[in-house]
RNA sequence: GCCGGUAUAGCUCAGUUGGCUAGAGCAGCUGAUUUGUAAUCAGCAGGUCGUGGGUUCGAGUCCCUCUACCGGCUCCA
């Protein structure tokens, strides 16, 4: 803080929330020294004797300074964000040619962005970059912000025209470098107080990034990094990443034989097996029980459409050149393409006869597969394909019922959420870039009115939000529902959106009461978002151990021996009348292979029968991830079955 | 699409600096065994080493092309 001769104080806040004021000119070791002796003994002690880091500094440059400890978010921000200027300094070292850009914290990690001038970086570099960056952290070199002129600023930067249009950007007299070792970086601060505390280090991989995120730019080079203050937080995170690996649903879809993917039938293009087939149909059988209950109906759409039905609804001069997919036709002028999205086919079922306000809201469900030409480096597993099926639905009300009906998909949402114990989730609403309106079709009016809604229902129903400007598809504002996965990537399930845009492109009308002619409001919504993407989240979510009632084998029978495999068969039969889904292992081998077996493919229910069963009616059960739970008689167990299906699905909301 | 990586049997993986007929475990098939709570034994079969080209006396191994897969391309000094 010696940079700023204005401030005659610095205010300190601690991690225990009291504050404390320092001469200017104090740094950020003293500060940590006093504090160690003083006040939050515990806190701090580990950041003075060196051992553990606990004192983290982000100079806001503001005269207050603010100390958090490595367990706090703004603590490993600035200990990244410190090890990001590190790697900057290594790099440097290694190619002097190259040209730094920026190099935030994230969140697991840090990352540089360098224009390499022709050089490349490999992953057998990385164990040389990690060498050196240690050797540079044990200088136990302190951080150190100076302002800097405009001016000033730009001749430091004069041959490097990212920094310099970083720069370019910032008002005079808020420019800061900050210096540590030899190294000098533009930086706004946010720093622990030296390198010393950075004690393991890993590069995690390369990518290609485009400076400023737009692929008009020149591609940079990303180099990602994590570091920790010990090495064995370093390993407990490989380990946690290892650990991930197992849930990821491409692995499990894999083991449990729900789906696969065939080079010869393309990329993106999921193949359905059996059980996966299974676990979606009932999937789709819940939500349509669900939606009946709710008032909608079913409707059917083609796989193809004619080109004019995008070209009205807008969608293909937003995105047709790039992702539809233009279909082979024998006659002159005419195009059709892959159906790319249901909205337009259900607009036009709106249309097929007149409407009164009495009919409205009018619902149209359909579970109806779409194609998108996906970027092929866009393409992951099950999360983003090519070909995938949407739990479609558009609802068709007057504006008044806007709120309403938009509230009634709420809950419809949570519903799901709730039966298929979903807790972490974010509800992110998407509206305008305040800045490119050009962007959007339709009215500032309409859009405003749309805005308003969905703030105003998502409010009444007491979500947790997070409010993104920029996010609204071109059509209208929406209502997001993010789960991550299992190594933390963020994805969209259900969406809500508010359209009134295509009600207009498709001349949609309804009688009102007064005779006259108006204009309906819609909203798109798909609950899950897509069967492909809920499946791979759902399989992370549970780590491959599915709910009892969606599993597509509940029970597995295991006889003993060849001769009891006809009461095996009995019970399953019987399991099957009491609509309970059985199959029998009569491999020839021993109960301990087939348990080992059935517990692989994580089927809940193992019955174990030899002559004791056999003799008595009976079943040994042993539960999966559980263990033996004992005999009981047959039809005690499937009552037992029975009502834990019941009670899983029996949720209020 | 772009950057970096990977591709050997249905699956998971070995295969040295280029050198005999490319190996293992699991799964599969055949037989023996008739089994009591996470792997019974034996035998058999299974591969144009992702594709196409090149270098070489000789290529799974080195070089180029293409394809697919994996990580990333939002997180602003």
């Amino acid at each position: 803080m010696n940079s700023n001769p204005s401030l005659k104080m610095i205010k300190v806040t601690l991690p225990d929330g009291s504050i404390r004021e320092y001469p200017d000119g104090t740094s950020a070791m003293d500060v940590a020294k006093s504090i160690s002796h003083g006040l939050a003994k515990n806190v701090l002690s580990g950041a003075y004797n060196g051992k553990t880091i606990e004192l983290m500094e982000p100079l806001t440059g503001d005269g207050t300074l603010t100390l958090f400890t490595w367990d706090q978010t703004e603590g490993k921000r600035a200990f990244w964000h410190s090890s990001a200027h590190v790697l900057a300094q290594t790099l440097e070292f290694f190619y002097p040619k190259i040209q730094l850009t920026i190099g935030p914290p994230i969140e697991n990690g840090f990352y540089y962005d360098v224009d390499l001038n022709g050089e490349t970086i490999h992953e057998e570099d990385f164990p040389k970059i990690e060498k050196k960056m240690l050797e540079f952290a044990r200088e136990k070199a302190e951080f150190k912000l100076r302002s800097v002129s405009k001016a000033e600023a730009l001749k430091v930067y004069a041959d490097n025209p990212y920094k310099t249009e970083l720069i370019e950007n910032l008002e005079d007299g808020t420019i800061t470098f900050c210096d540590h070792a030899n190294f000098t970086d533009l930086c706004r601060g946010g720093h622990i107080p030296n390198t010393g505390y950075i004690k393991a280090v890993k590069i995690m991989n390369v990518a290609g990034a485009y400076w400023r995120g737009d692929e008009k730019n020149k591609q940079l080079t990303r180099v990602y990094g994590i570091s920790f203050p010990k090495q064995s937080l370093l390993d407990e995170y490989l380990h946690l990443l290892e650990e991930a690996k197992k849930r990821d649903h491409r692995k499990l879809g894999k083991e449990l034989e729900l789906f696969t993917f065939s080079q010869k039938v393309g990329q993106g293009l999921p193949l359905w097996l059996p059980k996966g087939a299974q676990l979606r149909e009932r999937l789709e059988n819940f939500l349509k029980a669900a939606q009946r209950k709710a008032g909608y109906l079913p409707v059917i759409s083609p796989h193809i459409g004619n080109k004019e039905l995008y070209v009205t609804s807008g969608h293909y001069a937003k995105y047709g050149k790039d992702s539809f997919q233009p279909i082979h036709t024998p006659e002159e002028g005419e195009e059709y393409l892959l159906k790319p999205m249901n909205c337009p086919h259900h607009c036009e079922i709106y249309k097929s006869q007149m409407r009164s306000y009495r009919d409205l809201p009018l619902r149209f469900a359909e579970f109806g597969t779409v194609y998108r030409y996906e970027q092929s480096g866009e393409l992951h597993g099950l999360t983003r394909v090519r070909g995938f099926t949407q739990d479609d639905a558009h609802l068709f009300c007057t504006p008044d019922q806007l709120k309403d009906e938009f509230k009634k998909v709420i809950d419809l949402v949570l519903y799901i959420f709730k039966i298929l114990d979903f807790k972490d989730y974010t509800a992110q609403i998407s509206l305008r870039d305040p800045e490119n309106p050009d962007k959007y079709i339709g009215s500032v009016e309409n859009w405003e009115k749309a805005e308003r809604a969905i703030m105003e229902a998502a409010g009444e129903k007491d979500l947790n939000t997070v409010i993104e400007l920029g996010e609204a598809a071109f059509y209208g504002p929406k209502l997001d529902f993010m789960v991550r996965d299992a190594l933390g990537r963020s994805w969209q399930l259900g969406t809500i959106q508010v359209d009134y845009n295509l009600p207009e492109r498709f001349e949609l009308e309804y009688i009102g009461p007064d005779n006259q002619p108006h204009r309906p409001v819609m909203i798109h919504r798909a609950p899950f978002g897509s069967m492909e993407r809920f499946v791979a989240v759902l399989l992370e979510h549970c780590g491959g151990d599915l709910p009892l009632w969606l599993t597509p084998d509940q029970v597995i029978v295991l006889p003993i021996s060849e001769k009891f495999t006809d009461y095996a068969d009995e019970v399953s039969k019987l399991l099957e009348n009491y609509d309970i889904r059985a199959l029998v292992d009569a491999r020839n081998e021993r109960a301990g292979k087939k348990i080992r077996d059935a517990e692989l493919q994580k089927i809940p229910y193992l019955l174990i029968v030899g002559e004791r069963e056999a003799e008595s009616g009976t079943v040994s059960v042993r539960k999966h991830g559980e263990g033996d739970l004992g005999t009981m008689k047959l039809e005690e167990f499937a009552d037992r079955v029975r009502q834990e299906v019941t009670k899983q699905l029996e949720v209020n909301v």
